[in-house]
DNA sequence: CTGTTAGCGCATTCAT
DNA sequence: ATGAATGCGCTAACAG
């Protein structure tokens, strides 16, 4: 069904030069003269002539191809940062292969050895948690892997990203700050993300005396967030504030909150975590903290591309995460609520 | 820096077989005895040995490898499609490579040559509109391709998706059978989105005497609707209906329209396009349109693999789309607003 | 500056 | 059921 593509011996015979002078002009090699680079050129134009990637990369023993494993790409954070990397990578000719895991390390661990399998030169992942066999797999063949959306001093690997325990803290820190002393957090799934259960302990840290804190566990989704303020409204006593782990779910929790006849923030106060792009246009304006997903995802791939082209380690890197106040939480110090 | 991999001719040599058996049995071919294959298949384990797959290519000319290209993986729907991809080519071994164009043609045909150059087997376009460039590049090298995310009977190339033109003017109808008749359409760019373009000449080609359609082209954004909203209020004949060729879009009407103090649908119906997850949270919940993102990337993968495994036709597919009736259109029949 | 040649790791005849 | 030998298209080392 396909026809037989070009080959490198067909532009030397149609150039009369040999494969090895096409070879160096396909590589850019600097021992070729102006003309001949000029006529070969043309005659790959003329041939449609493409360097066959498999043999290039059975000769060099390089694909140029890192792989990416992120649970989902259905979240636009997932979805910024898979954007930086394919947009850094393919600047310098490399390309992305990507997989899902669901979250599930060993859907990870077999996306891994069909990446591997691809040839894929590096992995990116995402979270702190893997699968032993999976890093064991990736040392045993020595092939470089870094760790994202998370920053840990204290990680054997290279770790890339922000700290999701010191974040989470922060936001509980200002909430505080504000007065607010009964809080509900809100979470997506534990099981399979250390980054949630990071941002969770993070928060567990600042909880002082005089202050109630509540978890709640839910889907990661808005309707999530819906049903899990929903559950909050249904108690007695209702924070005055509600943190959660995402803006997808804090926009959740703007739905039932707004079917409940409840005003943001005069009766209650909600913090989100991502910073989406909509975070700012919500009514009121979406106080969150502002995470750097496309910067981290350049970053990763930048490291990659030095790393494979230059031999520069791979370096555990805390990329800035901040607060954004805006007009979803309201000062309640001196008020009755606190 | 890498580990020598384990080759295939060091299976051979632990085994004490021939690299011909270690093949067959890494291929699944029949003739192997049961032992043989079990005696083999520890040995790949205990080397940890893995196919070359730059190898396996360049001997086979195939890659197992399917590229597709998208204006962008920030925008759910074209996640969810990635993801539908995704999952059916990796249930088979196969392997995505994705490139993001930004709905340029330029990019898009920079993005193929790389690909291609990658050793891609097959090509998912978006859209209808591409560089003639492309598709002739494509033809040449007897690359197959189809174009997603739209259907249309009459194209040369096989089309999988909807019929975006159809859809607009059901919305359209849809609206006016519920006693709209001055409707505002909002939607994203027209440059480099025939899908767009075609949403807007199904709705202009519904069109009538009787009824006033105006169109607001703005960012593909939720601040782009929260924008094109306010330009709408400020002016003095509202609309009783807007019409948004995404739900992104919609959102930003939604928040508008709070600030405003109107409300929905008692002072405008608005309605959507995409049907994302969150749609039906919204308050009040959103009226929309269904896109079935994720069943066409299913469906094309599967397509690429039947064609490419057993040479089966790409075949045009339409698939169902539909209105999906909630709260955020009100029916205005018989009143003042008519 | 250009040509010759030897593999890269594997699948695949063709033998046996 | 298994082995030996060939070539896939290219890069890189070496010659000139």
């Amino acid at each position: 069904m396909s026809n037989p593509p070009g080959r490198i011996r067909d532009v030397a015979k149609e150039t009369g030069l040999s494969i090895a002078t096409i070879s160096r002009v396909m590589n850019g090699s600097k021992n070729v003269s102006p003309q001949t680079r000029q006529r070969v050129l043309e005659a790959c134009e003329r041939l449609d002539y493409l360097p066959n990637p498999a043999a290039r990369a059975l000769s060099t023993a390089k694909s140029r191809t890192v792989a990416a494993i992120i649970p989902t790409i259905e979240h636009s954070v997932f979805a910024k940062f898979i954007s930086g990397i394919e947009n850094t990578l393919s600047a310098q000719d490399y390309s992305l292969v990507m997989a899902i895991s669901n979250g599930d390390p060993e859907e990870e661990l077999a996306a891994a050895r069909k990446l591997l399998g691809m040839g894929a030169e590096g992995f990116i992942l995402s979270g702190a948690a893997h699968s032993p066999a999976l890093l064991d797999l990736l040392e045993r063949r020595r092939v470089p892997f870094a760790l994202t959306s998370v920053w840990d001093a204290k990680s054997t690997h290279p770790t890339i990203g922000y700290d999701n325990s010191a974040l989470a803290a922060e936001a509980v820190d200002y909430l505080s700050s504000l007065g607010h002393r009964r809080i509900v957090v809100i979470h997506g799934p534990l099981s399979n993300s250390d980054r949630t259960l990071a941002r969770r302990e993070g928060a567990q840290s600042r909880h002082s005396g005089g202050t109630k804190m509540t978890f709640i566990e839910t889907d990661l989704s808005v309707t999530g967030g819906r049903k899990a303020i929903s559950d909050v409204l249904a108690k007695d006593d209702r924070p005055t504030a509600v943190l959660c782990f995402s803006d997808v779910l804090a926009l959740g929790v703007y739905f039932g909150l707004a079917e409940a006849g409840l005003r943001i923030p005069e009766d209650m106060s909600v913090m989100g975590f991502d910073n989406l792009d909509w975070a700012k246009e919500t009514h009121p304006a979406l106080t969150t903290i502002n995470l750097p997903a496309a910067q981290i995802g350049r970053a990763v791939a930048a490291q990659f591309i030095d790393h494979l082209e230059n031999g520069a380690p791979l370096r555990s890197t805390h990329l800035e995460a901040a607060i954004v106040q805006r007009a979803s939480v309201k000062d309640i110090r001196g008020s009755d609520a606190g």
